[in-house]
DNA sequence: AATGAATGAGTCTTCATTCAT
DNA sequence: AATGAATGAAGACTCATTCAT
């Protein structure tokens, strides 16, 4: 039992996820969801509280997924020169524009469509920006306790501003490029990055 | 008459205006803004043809307000040296901390509500972002032109690699900050424009 | 005075009119007839003490239209053989289809739409229709006095008959008709009138 | 389930086809038709996408009805004789007025009411109308074929003529009459309809 | 007499949620 | 656990009528 109830649950996640992504959580009925997993309105209710508490789980879901898909495996400590930060910042922008073209409408659901929904969902999305941040931040402290940065460098502030970059390539991305100006836009991120405007 | 209708046209803007701003658009019912503004349902749809438009001339009136707080009597070739750029730069998020500490509702509104709202009203948004981009890049090109940075500097994008850390500040703004944190963002986020992480 | 509020009382009654025919009853708003007039809201109900109350003189007006142009001239006792009694319905007939290709949206509008408005409209519509049976019935009561038709024919009721051709042909005409098959509807009905089916 | 929702449907045209026979159309709003079924509005909207919707459906059975008490069971080629075809025709005009006596409003909303809500409502009605002078002019026709009415008879038209007659009696029917008016209008339209006026 | 801005009751329709089966 | 019919509050919009100017 315990079993195909986690499997129910899981399944309407995954139905609204989807439904939501496609046509945004305003204009998703719960009859859509339903249709969508193909299951009935009162089998929804059994599983969650109302439609907004189906939404905090997709929200995690889509959190985690793109996490994973972004940051996954990489380790702060793993660069001992500017040039490995470099890589690893270029690497990090080369997946977030894989990940943007792979998911198009997740990822234009969590940035653009969760964040208003209501303030709880803000802060949900803060937090996973907040979470960005800090794991940016950590590349550069590293960077800074192993002399390759400048020791008076904000790390804090900095991480912020790398990831301002990381977000903006997803805004990019999400508006659609060719495999060219996707090169130039990372190139010049991870240079702008790196040197600033200079 | 033309002058008794355009104040009420003006005063049913700004009234809707400030209920999107507390409420949000979704959670706003035309009952909400006559009651704000003072007159009844039949008043609104004299002067709008129905929510959806009323929202444009407020969007159109927040987009204004924003780029004249922020960019107001700039110009892109008013710096000779690096260091006026980053004066100027200073200056816009100087500019943009202010605008978002007098009208952090107007601010929320129009960057975290409105763009969720349909295409048309991300399309009026994403427009107003690439005015923004385009205006910071002329800064960079102007900067190149005189010889004061790289020529090889990737103008545009790097110019909304600026306009992402413009963004950035007014979301650590929205969140709300001490002075002195601001002072610090903003000199951090000059030097990272500047010179980059090193 | 008394001429001008003459005239912008029969120019309101003529706009109304206008716009009743081609939209309907209705589909008609107060806005319509006042657009199409060239007056204010606050004029019409100066002449008029509501939409209800207009339509009763456009009713008016239509039915003595209509009465005009089908009736107008041809007297009861004219007729003193059979003959002539038919070429006096051939007439009346012809008058019809001319009136309904003249005038469609008028006869539309009378036959059609004014029934369906209120009871009193129907009342007024059905006042039409007996003052028509009526005149149908003193048509054959001639031909009975005369002695050209049976004296045991219940003139009331074929005078009912009559009539019910009339509107038969003016419905045929409103679905629209070519000049032919106009004829023989005429021929037909002034046969089957005259003497039944055999 | 099937009984159940099948029953729902029946129940909710009824209600309508009650509610817009004693108030028109346009007066009766969704609210009458639910309050009148004992249901609430959504339910009415789980069964009919729209007002219009209902209206439809209401139409066709209205229409029915009216086709199976006044032409249930006669078939054009039963007459032999002129007096036998005389003889139908009296028995659909005693139908006919059995029907309006019994259903005076359903008479008055589909014959005078419906047709003028909008197009579609009319050319649904128009192709009642149709059905019914087809029909009356293959009764003609059986005559023409069997000899006892004239062989140049124009049936269709004249079919139209008898089916005119018909709804003459149904309007005399509507305003009320007397056991003896009805027969007297009886036998004259038979009358009418066999000889004309001679 | 004319204007037209203002009114507000009334209408259709949607959809999250409940509950009897 | 599952079903899906039923609910009803809430929302957008219309339009005949009024009234201050």
């Amino acid at each position: 039992m315990r079993n195909r109830t986690a499997e129910r649950r899981v399944q309407l996640v995954r139905a609204a996820h989807h439904v939501f992504s496609s046509r945004g959580y305003r204009n998703t009925g719960v009859s859509d969801i339903v249709k969508e997993a193909g299951v009935s309105h009162g089998t929804f209710y059994n599983y969650f509280d109302n439609k907004r508490h189906i939404l905090d789980e997709v929200l995690d879901t889509g959190v985690d997924f793109i996490l994973d898909a972004v940051v996954a495996g990489d380790e702060p400590d793993d660069a001992s020169t500017a040039d490995e930060l470099a890589a690893q910042f270029r690497t990090i922008l080369t997946r977030v524009f894989d990940l943007v073209e792979r998911e198009p409408a997740l990822v234009q659901f969590i940035l653009l469509d969760a964040p208003a929904i209501d303030d709880e969902s803000l802060q949900r999305l803060l937090r996973l920006v907040r979470t960005f941040g800090a794991t940016a931040s950590a590349f550069l402290a590293n960077g800074v306790r192993r002399g390759f940065l400048q020791s008076d460098l904000d790390t804090e502030v900095a991480g912020e501003g790398l990831l301002s970059l990381i977000i903006s390539a997803i805004l990019t991305g999400v508006r659609g490029v060719t495999p060219a100006e996707r090169e130039r836009v990372i190139e010049s991120f991870v240079g702008f990055a790196m040197h600033g405007v200079r």
